[in-house]
DNA sequence: ACCTTGACCTGATCTAGATCAAGGACTCGG
DNA sequence: CCGAGTCCTTGATCTAGATCAGGTCAAGGT
């Protein structure tokens, strides 16, 4: 059953911003509601892609598997984005597996009931387009920054994207464990350790979860020189 | 001035599948056609982004570049492609760089007059996202890539998925310097050339841009072991 | 013929980051 | 209060791949 909470995500998410709240009903019902468990997988790779999904609350991450066992995370998606909206072009397959990293709480959008949508409000399409491009800048910047960045640039990166200030200082929570954060960066959870410890000489103080920054500005130059 | 070529090349492109011929000359005139010799930038990282570009003939890479002056190649686009599509709703600039690697010519296609197209068409905005889509795959098969194989792994797997088979032999012409290659496969041109060294012992043979692969399936069995 | 210039290969060395191996520190259930 | 998970840190070692440094070869230009 929908909660209110469910609706509010609902009408703030960008995709629907176009649609007359008087139309949801045509694409979502009781039955769309998904909860996922802390470590429980939405799909895998090479399902066939039906839905896309709706975060309400949680976190999902994106992943691919290797031969050997291993993961590489491609994006983790928090309450209130929306993800594997690419699926439903592509082939009718997710080329990504999807798993709860926390209790999590979404919404499924059947790929066959919006493209009914998009044909009767292509504002639809426009929101959908403008989400995926988001989402390939976002991988975009990803590769630059495993091509050309070392550990430490990486992770003064990340610690900025956090910060939300461009200057000053600044203290945030990291947002999931580090060592997954450490595989979206691309390197190994002692490496990454080790990378904050040495950005302590940088301003930076890590107690736990807890981050502080004492001047984004400084953290920057970490970007440019060595 | 257009040429044939050009309008064939415009035919044949999936964005434009939808649309009527007649309605081309709203989109397309004959200021248009770009021309840009071996290694002239079309466009550089934050560039204010007015159009996107279908290759007619030759090659582009796109690019972002670090702030010591090295550069990552994102993706490179051959005859018959449209890229920078993702710009048009990514808050008006490039987000990567754009230049010719051999003489190119291709037709810019204006954001403003496609919008105006996609509101008479609404099927191009679904071509649109099939496109971004493929994109958006191909970015994430390269972050897998970079993520969970060796060099080596990823020169096999750059060979197999231009050999167009799946078994037995297989011969073709590399698409591009060798060196281009290597960055976009994330590695240093010496590493590419030893690892295409190595894989002589796979059934391999390099002769200048020519490459042969004696069976394709034992080529596939490097992507699984060591 | 001779010199560039550009693309490629090969060897020697170096190093960032992976891997292996121990501990802490925290939470939870009993 | 104790043991058993998780999660994280820290240290020691190893190695894939980068970097540095010559060379080779072919295509043009003079």
């Amino acid at each position: 059953m929908l909660t209110t909470d469910d609706w509010d995500a609902i009408k703030k998410c960008a995709l629907f911003k176009a649609m007359d709240p008087a139309d949801f009903g045509d694409l979502i019902d009781a039955g769309s509601v998904v909860k996922l468990s802390r470590n429980q997988q939405l799909f895998a790779h090479g399902d066939p892609a039906r839905a896309l999904f709706l975060i309400v609350s949680g976190q999902v991450k994106l992943t691919r598997l290797a031969a050997d066992g291993s993961e590489a995370v491609v994006h983790v998606f928090g309450a209130g984005e929306t993800f594997a909206e690419a699926a439903m072009f592509m082939g009718g397959r997710y080329p990504v597996a999807a798993t709860a990293i926390m209790d999590t709480r979404l919404i499924a959008i059947s790929n066959g009931r919006l493209r009914a949508q998009v044909l009767v409000k292509p504002e639809i399409a426009f929101a959908m387009l403008a989400s995926m491009a988001q989402h390939l800048k976002a991988l975009v910047a990803q590769i630059e920054q495993m091509k050309l960045m070392t550990t430490k640039q990486r992770v003064a990166r990340f610690l900025l994207d956090h910060a939300g200030k461009t200057d000053g200082a600044a203290n945030f929570t990291l947002p999931h464990d580090k060592a997954l954060i450490a595989n979206r960066l691309g390197m190994q959870p002692e490496t990454f350790s080790r990378a904050l410890a040495q950005l302590t000489s940088h301003g930076i103080v890590v107690a736990g979860a807890e981050v502080s920054i004492e001047d984004v500005g400084r953290l920057t130059r970490v970007l440019s020189f060595e």
